[in-house]
DNA sequence: CGGTTAGTTTGGTACTACCAATTTGACAAA
DNA sequence: TTTGTCAAATTGGTAGTACCAAACTAACCG
């Protein structure tokens, strides 16, 4: 009889987890198009019978999700948005942060994402990529001629050299992977940035595995990709050998 | 003793989002040690001097995190716990929904995961873990035996020796990301058990690949998850028997 | 001693009221 | 007509109250 009762109330406990449920199969199943936004939390509020209070806490579970996005005032609203990898990529850095996963443990993950990356970005990426791959290691490497070298601004690039890799492998979920990553845990990799030693070997590296990329040598690249990683390995050693810091400290709670 | 409190009250807008932010920091530096129990819902409104409504769509968020598990009742209340794999998995199999990545996308980077887990079980797993992985496999077989094979026990005892195997690589992240990709998208994967004739491959050749774990042979283990792979992708090829499976995914992600 | 029951704690829900931000549109001024 | 301004409507954000339901506690009764 209306057109607005895609949405049925309920009557059992937990509405406020059935209501989320039921909007969030809503929006997978694309009965409301991505652009498009929820009706107003009042008008929820009628539909499913509830309190707006429920409907506020399905629908904050919906945003933490990444799936709506939430604007104030007069047409305003819960809009429906593509899901980016930063939602994915911030629940893996909770699980790794308190998981307590050692560096070593991420290098060893990244470093077999990279070696396979590289070989599907030779098979796969057209040559202007692969060019464009180093034209960008060979900023990095300029870079390092100026004399202000900014640590943020070479791990930032940094960052977007793994990106443009990841997404040369034509695969969006290691594009996924490597941006949650980068997102999640790349701290330790700009230690390779902060001794100028490392610095310059780690620009070189990158140079090299695109120029190879570039050439189609699978095998030398990978050669590069487990020269970096050795690379890093040494430098995280040393960074952990190192005095304990202050990490444990104040334990203040009542 | 409400003398010293943690948290600080909020008085500019977006309360709901600092709150949230304040606890979580206060869980993640361990200012409250996993097991214990945040304040009551009701203390927490006097300590941050906001409505009760703030305070359970921060909770909310932290629960939607899997920082938290709330209890009802006298004792209850939001007790900190670890994150498992699971809230992350649900994170990616989101993520790989609405991107509609294919299963073709899915079983190539399970394979490239595959290999390295393998890699590094036969490297790093004692004698005791291969044998059992072997036995699990023989029990796979044996099910096969028997008149009535339910797809569904079938299938999950083939995520539990994903699971085992990711287990003996001894890197708890891929551990996760074999978890996480079990829940998010191993539907396709039931395929192969789906056709008489593929359940047998299927089975045999999990059991030849424990094996040769178990034998300390990596060329022939990989040459083993090849075969798996390339029975996946000629499954996957028949369901989806109309496939322009180039690459349309050039907007989808920006 | 053990089972039952009443009370207390705490999350779950409903409802109301008001504030803040944002859009819309009417209306006045140039 | 165009443009600037302001009021109204819409909608999320917050505060507060009241009551219900679940779960633990402890007193009470057999």
């Amino acid at each position: 009889m209306t057109t607005t009762s895609i949405f049925t109330p309920v009557q059992i406990g937990r509405a406020g987890e059935d209501i989320a449920l039921q909007i969030e199969a809503a929006i997978l199943e694309e009965k409301i198009p991505t652009g498009e936004r929820l009706p107003s939390e009042r008008e929820l509020q009628a539909q499913f019978q509830c309190g707006r209070g429920v409907i506020r806490e399905a629908i904050r579970a919906l945003k933490q999700k990444g799936l709506v996005e939430i604007r104030k005032g007069a047409k305003g609203g819960a809009y429906i948005k593509h899901i980016e990898a930063a939602n994915v990529g911030e629940s893996l850095a909770l699980f790794l942060k308190q998981k307590q996963i050692g560096p070593g443990y991420i290098a060893e993950f990244r470093e077999s994402i990279d070696r396979v990356i590289t070989i599907l970005a030779i098979a796969r990426a057209d040559k202007v990529e692969k060019e464009a791959l180093v034209t960008e290691t060979s900023k990095l490497l300029q870079m390092l001629e100026g004399p202000e070298v900014d640590k943020e601004t070479l791990a930032r690039h940094d960052r977007e050299l793994n990106i443009r890799l990841a997404k040369m492998s034509k695969n969006p979920i290691f594009e996924w992977v490597m941006e949650a990553i980068q997102l999640g845990y790349s701290s330790q990799d700009y230690a390779l940035y902060d001794q100028p030693g490392y610095r310059r070997k780690t620009a070189e590296n990158w140079h090299a595995t695109a120029c190879r990329i570039a050439d189609n040598d699978p095998m030398k690249a990978l050669n590069s990709i487990a020269a970096h990683y050795a690379l890093l390995q040494r430098c995280i050693d040393e960074i952990t050998e190192k005095p304990e810091n202050d990490a444990e400290s104040n334990e203040t709670y009542a």
